[in-house]
DNA sequence: TTAGTATTGATATAACATAACATTTTTTAC
DNA sequence: GTAAAAAATGTTATGTTATATCAATACTAA
């Protein structure tokens, strides 16, 4: 096996989740008023509906839960507020999945990588550092300028393989 | 700069397209008689559809391709026919534009990894080998086991930067 | 306070994808 | 060679994801 270094993973262990998540909204304040962004009440709410779960959501289903807070009942209120916290980095958005997931590394700049559950649906996102890949060698070498990158490996978590064995 | 070997990239490159078009759907022949699969009219058609074209095309796009041909007319007929070129390996899924692609190393198994135009769509297929990255390192660190992987990047091929130098 | 800008509300529709069932074609077994 | 089975195609309908557009409201700064 190769003992290059590897990232650590968020999602795939126990922690106190009510925390997690009010954390997360505590940092997300501070960032918006350090840059002068308006943290409205939807995108807020968005943003801690995604919190919540370790889940990827779709749009639809973020906008059910706020259609019950009577925030927005609307497609676009919803993919409006998921595009805010996308541009600042709260989320990121799961291709194979066509969901939002929260970030677990927010405030930096970085290159996410998603480990995704077929069995539970989990999603952990771990940081893989840039030009250390082999995507980014090839662009490189071909001179292509890459902008951003979309990682995301689907498979079994260690829980859900475990209760197989078991 | 890294100096760990990197792929070949197809696709940034010129080339006797026509010929290319040819050989691959001989191989696709070749191969699926080897493997006593129906290779179908419809699904040589599209193949070649999207053979012809370096930039990933949406199934409504291929859709639209087929009709003018009589092949077809409904979505379901594109799905199913991008359905089997999936599972055989002679196209790939592009995740981040919802579209296909010709795969550029048909017959052997591989993970792919691609470079996304934005500015004028075309698509480059790497093949990027599996465990040497940072994302399977990151898996199996944690447990987590992958069966499937979607590397993606988005960003400007070398024809497009050198246009916007001149 | 008013002009400008950002956000939200609402309607409509575009774009992507599949379920379900009928029909036709191909393969296999006899 | 023909009948039964399997695979592929045809067709209708609908489900899911996402955005364009314009009106109304709220916030910001001059």
């Amino acid at each position: 096996m190769n003992k290059q270094k590897a990232q650590p993973v968020v999602g795939f262990s126990q922690h106190d989740h009510r925390r997690c998540v009010k954390k997360a909204l505590k940092e997300a304040d501070d960032y918006c008023e350090l840059n002068q962004l308006r943290f409205t009440v939807v995108r807020r709410r968005t943003l801690g509906i995604l919190l919540e779960s370790h889940m990827a959501m779709g749009a639809y289903e973020v906008l059910e839960r706020l259609k019950l807070e009577e925030l927005g009942s609307k497609p676009p209120i919803a993919y409006r507020a998921l595009g805010f916290l996308l541009e600042n980095g709260f989320i990121h958005r799961i291709e194979r999945l066509n969901a939002f997931v929260a970030c677990s590394h927010p405030g930096s700049t970085h290159h996410p990588a998603f480990l995704i559950c077929s069995d539970c649906g989990s999603v952990a996102e771990a940081a893989v550092s840039p030009n250390s890949d082999a995507l980014s060698q090839t662009a490189e070498q071909s001179g292509f300028q890459i902008e951003h990158t979309t990682i995301e490996a689907e498979g079994q978590c260690p829980d859900c393989l475990q209760q197989v064995e078991s």
